[in-house]
DNA sequence: TGTACATCAGTGAACGCGCGTTCACTGATGTAC
DNA sequence: TGTACATCAGTGAACGCGCGTTCACTGATGTAC
């Protein structure tokens, strides 16, 4: 809440400023609520420190700034995630567990947006690129396992959904679950890679 | 919606019917939503056909009912649970196949409830019980089918909630992305079952 | 250098809606006498 | 067998609230002359 803090008008050409600001406001409160059918247009409103109509300049309607908010969220997710691919070098298996391992970490930030992203009504409305891209990768990066005779030769988009399956299952236990301490994520995760996939013991550790 | 039917009167000491009424038409619109928060009292009401007043003379408020709808409906789940595990007859590789199995059509069925059950905000708010039971159930299956050497002897908890972690992710990708048509749900439940569990596939089939 | 004015960034009042909940009530039904 | 009445099952009007959205507006700022 920005209640203490007075918000000055943004000098001429500058009017784009606001719209990254409620874009944002937007992102922290559904991460925080975990659920975009809870997010108001006048909270978010109230949250930058702006009248509820000073939305409308930049969002036709409350829809689209969800949809411009969850955008820009997935956007820069992939992008996250391709990095942390790359910092597992020319190895696929250290760079699949990489993605992984990234991604339960970007969860225990971001677990309000994994909930809207992946259990919300939108995933009805909204017909969400990123899942795409997301389960593309996960079968190229495990094809590139098996193709570097890492893993078995198999099926790898079945052992993908399999692998992506399980981790989804594991994070979102988590999430949703917060009380239940579970043994950490990291230790399933390399299970996983070990007893789904087939990778050996010593390229895990 | 019960908009034609004129609903009459329950004659007296049968008051106790109305409470019936309302708590299935409850459970009938939270499949509906998959989300207990956009469950309205008034909504039950028009959809049971009696004034939103009516339903306090049941419940104390919203929360309660949603409450008592959820209890009744994991009661009914769990007795089922055990029924269909039961149809397994002696062998532990049966019983737990037929327990994932009856999960995931259930799953078809109410869907909605699901997505309640898991991952709505009541999870924060109210500790629900079966979750526990589940979680007892599923490590006592596992165990069952390394005591008869069915399965390689490991830790049994860790096993138990690889396979519960990797059955709610499939089941969960399912219902939240119903367009994405993946393959049949009973081949990944088999997979699991040899690879995290490590049963024979001579029992698997 | 001074000024009129178009434009830009943002506001405040108002609308109709559905919500949870409270309150005083109605009218049928079974029972005590 | 008849009737007064307590009880039970359920109602309708009203409340204050937050919501999304529309509308006519304000006032600072840059620019053309």
């Amino acid at each position: 809440m920005d209640a203490g803090t007075t918000r000055s008008r943004n000098r001429r050409g500058q009017g784009e400023l606001l719209r990254r600001e409620i874009i944002d406001a937007a992102l922290r409160m559904l991460n925080e609520l975990g659920d975009d059918e809870a997010l108001s247009l006048r909270a978010v409103a109230r949250e930058v420190g702006i009248a509820a109509t000073s939305v409308y300049i930049h969002f036709t309607d409350r829809d689209e700034l969800v949809f411009a908010a969850l955008e820009q969220s997935t956007a820069d997710l992939l992008r996250d995630l391709e990095q942390a691919e790359a910092s597992g070098g020319d190895d696929p298996v250290r760079r699949l567990r990489a993605r992984l391992l990234f991604l339960g970490s970007w969860t225990r930030e971001y677990a309000g947006l994994y909930k809207v992203l992946h259990e919300s009504t939108l995933n009805r409305r909204m017909h969400l690129v990123f899942k795409e891209e997301l389960s593309v990768r996960a079968i190229a990066a495990v094809q590139a396992c098996m193709d570097a005779g890492l893993a078995p030769t198999d099926d790898a988009a079945a052992v993908a959904l399999d692998l992506r399956s399980a981790v989804h299952g594991a994070v979102s236990i988590r999430i949703n679950e917060p009380e239940a301490d579970l043994p950490p994520l990291e230790e399933q995760v390399d299970r996983f890679l070990r007893k789904l996939v087939g990778v050996s013991i010593e390229h895990v550790f």
